[in-house]
DNA sequence: GCCCCTTACATTTTT
DNA sequence: TGTAAGGGGC
């Protein structure tokens, strides 16, 4: 049989869908566990899907989907993949297709994966299995706690903050290089600090260790130090057959680590990216990762290019192409688009934000009357902050929106104290969860939680240490209850989720006390409690509310107008791997796209300079970068005047601005800009006075 | 020791 | 703009 006739006689029609690269990733190894494959897929060509026909076809040729692992970039990701490969593998398999796929469990991130065999290898290595996870504030708080303790928080010249130091840690962890490295690279100003800061993450990590609490990288770190152990190794790395990473351009050396102890190798493993769309070297990603996989290993990787866009038209594309044609160093090719278009992209100049908002509120109002609706459309800024006056401008006009990025749910005081309870029951040596806890009760402060914690960690069983506490006189009213809720709590009386409306009732009182808004807030309560019913316990819950939060609108229960049309807000950051009909960035200006903290480098302008290119490779059919010309400063009066003139951003330079189409834009009344009011300053009482001298 | 008030200050992107 | 550290009253 020769393969022609095998191709228009056999192939399966999900298969005869796809382009010729597109097929070769997809059947590359035909279904066996084979040599490493590397697929650079550029923006728009169809990687997701590409990386689902993957999975489906593995499982169709009989892979054992309990046996695959496929790692993505966010839950959202994963569960969009789960989706497409039961469908694909729908088409071949009939009905049995979702009984297959259900067998897909090991989907997730990197750090949601780590998660959970760190609890089944616990034993193993030594972890109390009911460790629970810190997220970006907590781990801060800790190392907070420990900077005081060392005496770092009343150093004469001062001393990096929390943050700071949690993100000196973090990449030094991340990158796997040494501090000195890291602080001379990226935080020369404090590099001064070398020696008090080794300290203080040493006993960062014993204090982590005492309280059997993990960090976002202490799930990778714990991971990769596990599997470099042999007899672990040997184990972990046999339960899957095949391992499929998304995103590869975004993994950090840790990461990249990891994956060569699952896979020593390489056989069964997959990674797709871009490197053109790496936008997370903050956090420490090592686009060298996807750069050096070829070479990685002792035989030879597959590489399939992908480079037909099936999103943008030519005219965007062109644009796109010239920004990133300004990079110094590059991997992947211009990616090409057959979708014609007479339009290029417009660059359209403003007055200021608020001119801004109104050009944006307009056209894309304008849009949805020609039948675009606002889901279809969405705004990309590079920090949260930028949309702030736009938020304001949609609010006034009834425009319904959702933000992605910036602000989460979770960040909100209430539902940490919340969350907070149910972290301390469910492991009583979590000192961030317990200072916290303790002192919402009235009369209890820094010191007498501590007290408690103390107690308690003394103490053989922590309930009965609490129990035995004698609270100071002004917090023995409210002591008991307390006492009752946490053992009650710790005894796992109450089936999940019936624990968080008990933790409800009890908060409730203090949400009251505590805030002027309570009734507002008691809202995000109840809507935790419906998050809540769709985990199977409080463990899960916890973990994976940590791992992924839901985002502050939309997501899991979510608010009442979910099925109603609204407008996408987003950070570029959040924005990879979505598309949309027509996109709108804004603040294109220097200060902003660069943003004026990252022009240090070379490396972090070639990162702006990506982040651009993704904003402009998610638009379709249309794509407006607008650009106010003046920013009013902030920290003045209400109506103040000051302000910075801004630039066109830098990359787009006078020789590419042939691939946009120029445009300026004012708003046609004046009256609704309160800027524009008379700059005059009377005094009229003066002259009321005046009138009786 | 707790709590409220003032003042200073820094200010990206996220698992 | 909002958070964090410090001061003073109870």
């Amino acid at each position: 049989m020769n393969l022609a006739a095998r191709d228009s006689t056999f192939m399966p029609a999900y298969l005869a869908k796809l382009n010729a690269e597109q097929r070769l990733a997809v059947e590359h190894g035909d279904g066996m566990v084979s040599r490493p494959l590397l697929v650079i897929a550029g923006a728009g060509s169809g990687k997701t899907s590409t990386l689902a026909h993957r999975v489906a076809h593995l499982i169709v040729r009989g892979a054992d989907p309990r046996r695959i692992l496929l790692m993505t970039f966010s839950r959202r990701a994963a569960s969009e993949m789960a989706k497409r490969v039961e469908r694909i593998a729908g088409e071949v398999l009939g009905r049995d297709a979702s009984v297959i796929t259900d067998a897909l469990t090991w989907t997730g991130t990197f750090h949601g994966i780590g998660a959970r065999l760190l609890r089944d290898y616990a034993m193993e290595i030594g972890l109390d299995p009911a460790f629970t996870i810190h997220d970006r504030e907590d781990s801060a708080d800790l190392m907070n706690l420990v900077r005081h303790e060392f005496g770092f928080s009343k150093t004469e010249a001062r001393f990096p903050t929390k943050g700071t130091c949690l993100a000196i840690y973090s990449r030094t962890v991340n990158a796997q290089a040494p501090l000195g490295g890291v602080l001379g690279s990226v935080f020369p100003w404090c590099a001064g600090w070398a020696e008090q800061l080794k300290a203080l993450f040493a006993g960062y990590v014993e204090a982590k260790q005492a309280q059997n609490v993990l960090d976002y990288d202490d799930l990778l770190l714990y991971w990769a130090q596990m599997a470099s152990e042999p007899e672990i190794s040997a184990h972990l790395g046999g339960r899957f057959d095949h391992v499929l990473v998304d995103e590869y351009q975004d993994t950090n050396r840790l990461q990249a680590s990891i994956l060569t102890a699952l896979k020593p190798d390489g056989s069964g493993l997959t990674v797709v990216g871009d490197d053109a769309q790496s936008i997370y070297s903050f956090r420490a990603a090592e686009v060298r990762n996807i750069l050096d996989f070829p070479k990685q290993f002792a035989q030879p990787a597959e590489i399939v290019m992908l480079e037909r866009n099936y999103r943008s038209t030519e005219t965007i594309l062109a644009a796109a192409n010239a920004v990133i044609g300004e990079a110094s160093e590059r991997f992947t090719k211009n990616l090409r688009s057959e979708r014609k278009s007479a339009e290029k992209p417009k660059l359209v100049n403003v007055r200021d934000e608020t001119e801004q908002a109104s050009y944006v509120c307009q056209a894309i109002l304008a849009e949805r009357e020609t039948g675009t609706a606002l889901k279809a459309q969405a705004v990309l800024f590079r920090a949260s902050h930028h949309s702030g006056p736009l938020e304001i401008e949609l609010t006034r006009r009834n425009i319904p929106f959702v933000k992605f990025g910036g602000l989460k749910f979770l960040d909100a005081a209430h539902v940490k104290d919340m969350l907070a309870v149910l972290r301390f029951a469910e492991n009583p040596r979590d000192r961030v969860a317990g200072f916290r806890v303790l002192q919402l009760l009235p009369g209890i402060g820094p010191s007498a939680a501590n007290a408690i914690v103390e107690t308690m960690a003394t103490s053989l069983d922590e309930a009965m240490g609490l129990a035995r506490y004698r609270p100071p006189q002004r917090a023995a009213e409210d002591w008991p209850g307390f006492v009752t809720l946490f053992s009650q709590l710790r005894a796992g009386s109450k089936k999940w989720p019936a624990d968080l409306e008990q933790v409800r009732l009890w908060y409730e009182p203090h949400l009251e006390r505590i805030h002027e808004d309570a009734t507002m807030r008691r809202a995000d309560l109840l809507q935790l409690e419906q998050i809540a019913a769709g985990y199977a316990s409080r463990e899960r819950f916890l973990t994976e509310l940590t791992l992924d939060p839901p985002d502050a609108t939309s997501d899991e229960a979510g608010p009442p107008h979910r099925d109603e049309d609204y407008l996408i807000l987003s950070t570029i950051h959040s924005a990879k791997g979505q598309e949309w009909k027509n996109v709108f960035v804004l603040n294109t200006v220097d200060g902003c796209i660069p943003i004026d903290l990252g022009v240090g480098s070379k490396e972090e302008i070639d990162e702006e300079r990506r982040l651009l290119y993704v904003a402009m490779t998610r638009a379709k059919d249309s794509l407006h970068l607008v650009m106010p010309q003046r920013f009013f400063v902030h920290g003045q009066a209400a109506r103040g005047d000051r302000h910075v003139y801004a630039s066109r951003s830098r990359f787009i330079p006078a020789s590419i601005l042939s691939a946009f189409e120029q445009t300026a834009w004012a708003s046609v009344q004046p009256k609704d800009d309160p800027r524009r009011q008379p700059q005059v300053r009377i005094d009229l009482g003066a002259r009321m006075r005046g009138m009786w001298k």
